[in-house]
RNA sequence: GGGGUCUUAGCUCAGCUGGGAGAGCAUCUGCCUUACAAGCAGAGGGUCACAGGUUCGAGCCCUGUAGGCCCCACCA
């Protein structure tokens, strides 16, 4: 046995035990080997983080749940598997790319298609590992073996039997639609990429003449005047009696040559604005849908770069710049009758924060009617759960709604859509290879569709993809569905939802049962943290100041599923603290086994303080099994820390002190056996929250086992189960601590040993104190303790103290105030008067005894008795000190 | 506009199926007691946002109000 530093110091052990469990591949999960040994698979996969990613807080807090749950199942005997991987996440990594590259003076275009990815995949190799070694330092026990990573070849042909399925199935089309377009990125976007926010706008009052009627014109209210370049039509509630006649009408569009008819759409509101809207077709949502009713052409009037590309004045401009050009124009006219500040939604690009401009184009879509029904059965006929269960609500609200997804995207870093055209004859085939010939007129040129898919769409098959999928691989037959699926609250809409009705319609099954959600670390004072806002964390300063095991705490506890945590340093120390004390106990423990190796002891050579912390340590392992399986990891693992700061250090501790320096102590060898076992069960218990500090004691403890992550899981054991000695021991704490408070409120140090006095009628409660005389000395400041039936041989002036059945007498050698002790004991009679009072008034309620269930009387009976014979003995030394 | 969520000690938060209000930090008082001062023993501090209701009993369930946060949504 190795001797342990007086402190803990993480940066000794963390890197050397993470490559030992590398090493002997501990992480590694095996369909193969699960089955043989006839074990249950237990499956998360990772949320693969992108490559262009560096670990931040959200990571870590995904994470560090994730190696909880799967460290807990594998120590239970399940076949534990963590899938790893990374993601390509394309237009990030696009971005990123063409970044760096313009630093250098070179664009995309002047490297082309091939030459550009050849440079992506270079960064790729470069920086795409290092978030992974990121994940090591925090202790992640992924299976690193499997990883994978979204565009390698099994991933890929993943995507092309979806899409060729969908495809065939009719669940992907092309088609001209109106999408969300990023004029920054220069591609398509689907609806949940686009961030809503309010910005202070205005509403332009702008007047249409009306043709044939001289001086009669029609005002329309926009919030965007430049797309009025594109309007067909200016529409008008049919119901609107204002503008009955109109109907049918032309009107003359400003600013061009055109005429644009008056329609009646009841899309329109006739209280908002002026009642009548302009229609764009090409640059608004709603705008499409009044067009395809109507028959309205799409006029696109701008570039990919958002500048007009409508022939005339305003040719070439950026759309702000139009606007404000054209906004002139119409006050020169004499056409803008006013403007309003009106505060809209603007909808931007959520990866570089560009205003997205509505347009129509052609683009691949996935149609999500039919595919939203299964997934929406599946979280109502419970196949599928979130923790907590509100976030069902906004799941099933999000699919109830969803539109189809827009899937193409026009970059290059990405699975190519698997489309062909024939160079000859303008022919499409899907297919997962280019054909020979084509089937219609049999060239054999052709040209693969440019765009690219939507990064989300291999990530959707993330968890049978990773399993080899489409192939029938053993991992996929024993792993899949997997179990729990760990993430914020923030991507159950790109991602979530998508795995979901991806995984039943390729799989026919829910790829998983549980959806855990947890929430954002946030700084310190509520903020999210964010590269802009500079107020970031970075985990791995945390990890080189306090360790994994401080950070991973620190991030657990006094958190429940879904809710934001503040990220504060004082609480990183707080579980620094709460280290250092696992590994001082330990220390204390192992220097006793150095002196005298521990024997093996039956349950029966045990005293009442071993069976007592044994017993506890029992209910302990349920209570924190119970939470894991509830998914309650703040509260699981605030209850480990609970049982071993207080019950094991503060009390059990102290309490066999005095046998281990007493080596005549026949008890020793059972203290010894409990304190190492009670150890390595807490540190079992321990493990998957602390995983590093837990090895490090656990080997050194006992050379003979190899890892605390290999070794079993605690259960609760029924001959571990001592309620009478839990009992006793309560009534020995109770005293204890009536002593101490004494000792506190008298000003007597515990230097100054007296003798205590131990009265009590009760035979049992006289055996326990008995019993328990070895600890309860030193721990009562006793200089000896004498237990008794009655008060003989006490002095009148001792001080006493009340418990539940008992009362106890200290006979200081000093004077003390008796006027303190007085106070002190009118003090303790008050407390007692409104405990009685609660409690009779509880028991005096005839309602109470009568509807109330009988365990409860019982308790609260047991309770009046107790209060009474306590209230009795305080009145009874009042008034023996007031006589 | 719809939905969700929160409001508990000075601060940050727990409180799981209703049955005597908790933790960490901070503050105050004693202790360097042979594992740990990153420690030990104590203390103070809360009409559990507000108003109703259900119940023998409500921090917890129901309704409403106020405030905060989040998400969704096509009112130009």
């Amino acid at each position: 046995m190795k001797e342990l530093e007086k402190t803990y110091n993480p940066a000794d052990i963390e890197e050397r035990l993470y490559q030992k469990w590398l090493d002997n591949k501990y992480f590694h999960a095996d369909a193969e080997r699960g089955k043989r040994e006839g074990k249950k698979p237990f499956t998360i996969v990772m949320p693969p983080p992108n490559i262009t990613g560096q670990l931040h807080m959200g990571h870590a807090l995904d994470n560090t749940m994730q190696d909880i749950l799967i460290r807990y199942k594998r120590m239970q005997g399940f076949e534990a598997l963590w899938q790893p991987g990374t993601d390509h996440a394309a237009i990030s990594t696009e971005v990123k790319v063409i970044d760096k590259l313009k630093k250098q003076g070179i664009s995309k275009d002047d490297l082309g298609r091939e030459g550009f990815l050849k440079e992506v995949w270079a960064w790729r190799d470069e920086y795409g590992s290092r978030i992974v070694q990121q994940l090591h330092k925090l202790g992640t026990s992924a299976d690193w073996d499997r990883e994978r990573f979204t565009m390698d070849e099994g991933c890929s042909d993943a995507v092309l039997e979806v899409f060729t399925k969908l495809y065939e199935k009719g669940y992907i089309y092309k088609g001209s639609r109106i999408i969300n377009w990023c004029p920054v990125c220069q591609t398509s976007i689907s609806d949940a990429e686009v961030e809503h926010e309010e910005q202070d706008g205005f509403f332009w009052h702008i007047q249409y003449p009306i043709i044939g009627e001289e001086g009669r014109f029609v005002e329309v209210a926009t919030t965007r005047p430049e797309t009025m370049l594109g309007d067909t039509a200016v529409a008008v509630n049919p119901e609107d009696k204002r503008y009955a006649d109109l109907i049918g009408k032309m009107l003359k569009l400003p600013l061009t040559d055109r005429e644009i008819p008056v329609i009646a759409d009841s899309y329109v509101d006739k209280e908002f604005g002026t009642g009548c809207v302009k229609i764009t077709p090409a640059h608004d949502p709603n705008d499409f849908e009044v067009g395809k009713r109507h028959n309205l052409p799409e006029l696109c009037v701008m570039n990919d770069d958002a500048t007009i590309s409508a022939k005339g004045k305003y040719f070439g401009m950026d759309r702000y710049e139009a606007r404000k050009a054209m906004v002139e124009d119409l006050k020169e006219l004499g056409l803008l009758v006013k403007v309003v500040p009106h505060a809209h939604n603007v909808g931007t690009h959520d990866r570089c924060g560009a205003t997205v401009e509505p347009m129509v184009k052609p683009q691949w879509f996935v149609k999500m009617d039919e595919m939203a029904k299964p997934a929406i059965e599946a979280l109502k006929n419970g196949q599928l759960k979130f923790v907590p269960e509100s976030y069902g609500k906004t799941y099933l609200h999000w699919l109830e709604g969803i539109r189809d997804w827009c899937i193409s995207r026009q970059i290059w870093w990405g699975h190519r859509i698997p489309a062909y055209y024939c160079e000859e004859c303008g022919e499409m085939v899907v297919a997962k290879a280019c054909l020979e010939k084509c089937p219609k007129c049999g060239h054999t040129h052709f040209k693969q569709d440019e765009d690219t898919l939507d990064t989300w769409f291999s990530s959707a098959l993330w968890p049978f993809s990773t399993l080899g999928w489409p192939n029938k691989t053993a991992e996929l037959e024993y792993f899949y569905p997997t179990d729990v699926l760990v993430t914020g609250y923030d991507i159950i809409f790109f991602w979530v939802i998508r795995m979901v009705f991806s995984g039943i319609e390729q799989t026919g099954e829910c790829p998983f049962h549980t959806v855990l959600i947890h929430g954002l670390v946030r700084d310190s004072q509520g903020r999210k943290m964010s590269k802009s806002l500079g107020n970031g964390i970075d985990p791995l300063e945390v990890i080189d100041k306090y360790g994994a095991d401080a950070l991973r705490m620190t991030l657990l506890t006094g958190n429940s599923p879904g809710n934001d945590m503040r990220f504060y340093w004082e609480r990183v120390e707080a579980s620094r603290n709460f280290a250092n004390k696992v590994w001082n106990a330990s220390r204390f423990i192992m220097m006793n086994i150095e002196k005298a190796p521990v024997a093996n002891v039956q349950l029966s050579d045990l005293t009442m303080a071993d069976k007592w912390i044994l017993s506890k340590m029992n209910a302990l392992a349920k209570e924190v099994t119970d939470n894991m399986d509830k998914y309650e990891l703040g509260i699981a693992v605030q209850k480990v820390y609970d049982f071993i700061w207080e019950e094991f250090c503060d009390w059990y501790i102290e309490m066999v002190k005095p046998r281990l320096w007493n080596d005549e102590d026949t008890t020793k060898a059972a203290a010894l056996w409990t304190l190492k076992t009670v150890l390595i069960n807490s540190l079992k218990l321990l493990h998957p929250f602390m995983p590093f500090i837990s090895e490090e004691i656990f080997c050194n403890l006992q050379d003979e086992e190899e890892s605390i992550m290999i070794s079993n899981w605690p259960e609760f054991k029924e001959e571990w189960n001592f309620a009478a000695d839990e009992h006793a021991v309560e009534t020995i704490k109770e005293a204890v601590r009536a002593i101490r408070n004494v000792r506190t409120s008298m000003n007597v140090p515990p230097s100054k040993k007296a003798k205590v006095f131990v009265v009590s009628e009760n035979a049992d409660v006289r055996a326990i104190f008995e019993n328990s005389k070895v600890f309860f000395a030193t721990l009562g400041y006793a200089s000896e303790v004498l237990v008794q039936a009655d008060k003989a041989g006490i002095s009148e002036d001792a001080v006493s103290a009340v418990v539940a059945q008992a009362s106890i007498y200290m006979p200081f050698a000093e004077l003390v105030d008796i006027e303190k002790e007085i106070e002190r004991l009118q003090k303790e009679a008050e407390k007692l008067e409104k405990e009685l009072a609660r409690v009779n008034g509880m028991l005096a309620n005839e309602k109470f005894v009568s509807k109330a269930p009988q365990a409860k009387i019982d308790e609260e009976k047991a309770k009046q008795a107790k209060y009474a014979q306590m209230m009795e003995q305080v009145k009874e030394r009042l008034a023996q000190l007031t006589k």
